[in-house]
DNA sequence: TTTATAACCTGAACGC
DNA sequence: TGCGTTCAGGTTATAA
């Protein structure tokens, strides 16, 4: 499920809930996931306070004094804060107990995701080999037109699958990579390297504003992490192409077209995108 | 170095 | 109703 917006939204759902919080117990019932939950994740993370969530690309970091817990919900990850004494479902993967009386719990169908314990170090810095090969922040200053531009010059590849590669952006997933490009008025087959500057400051500005509006609509969600029922804290997208292939183009009428790029599905008005 | 493809899993939706 | 097929919002490893 989640794409930048989305574990935006929910490292801000649930860190009224757990900042400040020491962790009494924690609990690994599936250890398969992207990789391995390893013992020091319990070992490490068992008594210690988790001081703040910080969020680096798609990874929620749980900063403790004596380093950190790293977590990716992958595709279909999701946390909750519930009461310990709710049994788990399928899928239910780990438990972390609060000294609140409650409960991080994490779930995940696909097991996609993945929970590192990082040392003191490696949190400080950001050095894990997951996070120190990762490009600028879509939100952040480094991320311009200029940069895009810069970036794309020598490359042959389609422009949506320039936008998705996490070493030149992080948290561009299919979804805002399609909603961005229709917004930008740019064809997401357009080779990278063949597009002007001017462009790259609109498609720059409109994953920008795409991300942004997307995490403010998360905010009205936040109180779903609590509920025990359902998947929490996600919302419904306003999506202008993605999974629309076929009807109108909202600004122009004509239908829009899908196609495959890279893989991952593909939607774009012919009219309005160029 | 850049790009393309396969792989990790399960579940939902769809067609027959 | 049941079964097989396809697809899914991520990311890395490996091959070309």
């Amino acid at each position: 499920m989640p794409e930048l917006p989305e574990v935006e939204t929910t490292r801000r759902g649930i860190e009224p809930f757990v900042k400040g919080r020491r962790v009494t117990q924690v609990l690994v019932r599936e250890s398969s996931l992207r990789w391995p939950v390893t013992d020091s994740l319990a070992q490490s993370l068992t008594g210690q306070r988790i001081e703040r969530i910080d969020r680096r690309a798609k990874y929620l970091l749980f900063r403790t004094g004596a380093g950190s817990m790293m977590m990716h919900l992958g595709m279909s990850g999701s946390l909750r804060i519930l009461d310990p004494a709710i049994p788990p479902r399928a899928h239910d993967h780990v438990d972390m107990v609060l000294d609140s009386g409650r409960m991080l719990r994490y779930t995940d169908p696909r097991r996609f995701g993945s929970i590192f314990w990082i040392d003191p170090d490696s949190a400080a810095t950001d050095s894990h080999w997951l996070l120190n090969e990762l490009g600028p922040e879509p939100l952040g200053e480094a991320f311009s037109g200029a940069y895009l531009f810069d970036v794309s010059r020598a490359r042959k590849v389609a422009v949506k699958t320039m936008l998705m590669n996490s070493h030149l952006v992080v948290g561009v997933g299919n979804i805002y990579a399609n909603e961005a490009l229709f917004a930008a008025g740019i064809r997401p087959d357009r080779l990278a390297g063949t597009i002007s500057r001017a462009r790259y400051d609109r498609l720059a500005e409109a994953v920008k504003r795409v991300l942004a509006k997307a995490i403010e609509a998360g905010g009205t969600t936040l109180r779903d992490f609590v509920r025990e029922d359902g998947s929490p804290g996600y919302f419904r997208h306003e999506l202008e192409v993605y999974g629309r292939g076929g009807e109108p183009c909202v600004t122009c009428g004509r239908p829009l077209r899908e196609i495959r790029l890279a893989q991952r599905t593909t939607v774009f008005c012919a009219r309005c995108q160029r």
